[in-house]
DNA sequence: TAGGATTTCCTACAACTGTTAGGCAACTCG
DNA sequence: CGAGTTGCCTAACAGTTGTAGGAAATCCTA
């Protein structure tokens, strides 16, 4: 069926990779396709554009981000569950940082404005979906109930990202202890948190 | 001292203005020049190029930020302070989205690449260290020993960044509760902790 | 009041990036 | 073998970054 070569998966694989050397702000069509040995022109056939180049590799990176979180999130439960969670996103980031920068530079569109929108976005928002449910599963497993439920996922997230786009951009880098011992003690604090986010909700009361 | 117009400064802060109208990455030369009404190359007159104004937005905006939460800062400790910290960055991150943006999109060069930086480089990391210290501040403030400090300083960093990073993205806009809500459970939290931090470190032990 | 110094701003130009248009070539399937 | 499909190309244009060199406006000083 066709020339064999290049196809729109294999263009965005390269464009992820290159990301993680060169940062993903730097992945711009001409760079890509000189990386890749064709000429800019080309990608045309495989991409609609700059913005979809980016949304395409965004949609990709997060599910090769799902894949590995939820491989790594195979067995356990509570603690062992989030740590296994916060470590396999964090190892990714270290191991791929222009990946995961491509996770975060991406705004949700206010209201998918009708059917102009690139053909990437959906496959985006699937692969952020996929993570999210994810992280639902870390908190549930905590037999956090289901009103708190979006609360202790945010709480979560906010100090899993936070942390690891800090430690990233290289806050970390100047004081003692080490961004690796600090990395511990954030997830067991959490973890302390998410249990008694979970004592709370199923009435126990552990005062008294 | 010469013929009147713009300054570098003036130019920094209307590149700031446009950035929250615009977005930060949207903030070219010559969408800035357009937008002042004069030539892009007359902008080199001004900076340097455009890495050069990108870090200058940063650190005007770090510049601004501290000032905002300083101010914030004027009475309180312990929980007051925290909340008014946290609650002075939201805001600004939420009034000023472009702003916000730009104090995140920095990475600290590696190892300082001679003399050939950027001439705004120093007074970037002069207001990001500006900023570490009003953080620091508030950790202090809940009595936690030198020793807890750093950690306690990124755990709140992590936490807060994290959060407004989100939320800015419209993580939080599809579901219950308001980002509002689980905004403030969220520093209720991090308060306990630095409260537990506090007391684990200065020896008293609640616990018997 | 004239002149010099300083600073803002300009036009002209070169190099690169994003994008469109149209066409050639290679491979697969009937 | 022919037709359809697909990957890749050249040509060309608009827009952006950055450099070079020069003109005008203002301040300071003599």
């Amino acid at each position: 069926m066709g020339r064999p070569g290049l196809n729109r998966t294999a263009v965005i694989a390269a464009a992820a990779d290159l990301a993680d050397e060169i940062g993903f702000d730097a992945v711009t069509i001409s760079v890509l396709a000189r990386h890749l040995g064709i000429k800019s022109p080309t990608l045309y056939s495989h991409i609609t554009g700059a913005t979809d180049l980016r949304t395409a590799i965004t949609a990709y990176v997060l599910d090769e981000l799902a894949d590995a979180t939820s491989a790594a999130m195979a067995a356990g439960e509570g603690r062992d569950l989030l740590v296994a969670y916060a470590d396999a996103i964090r190892d990714f980031a270290r191991r791929s940082p222009g990946r995961y920068d491509a996770t975060t530079r991406q705004r949700v569109p206010p209201a998918a404005e009708s059917t102009s929108a690139p053909p990437s976005v959906d496959t985006a928002i699937a692969a952020g979906r996929r993570n999210a449910d994810l992280a639902l599963a870390v908190v549930r497993s905590y037999g956090i109930t289901e009103t708190n439920q979006t609360y202790a996922v945010r709480l979560m997230s906010s100090l899993i990202h936070g942390y690891i786009t800090l430690e990233l951009a290289g806050s970390f880098a100047h004081s003692e202890p080490s961004a690796e011992a600090t990395w511990i003690e954030a997830i067991d604090d959490l973890d302390r948190l998410l249990v008694g986010l979970a004592a709370r909700t199923s009435g126990i009361n552990l005062v008294r």
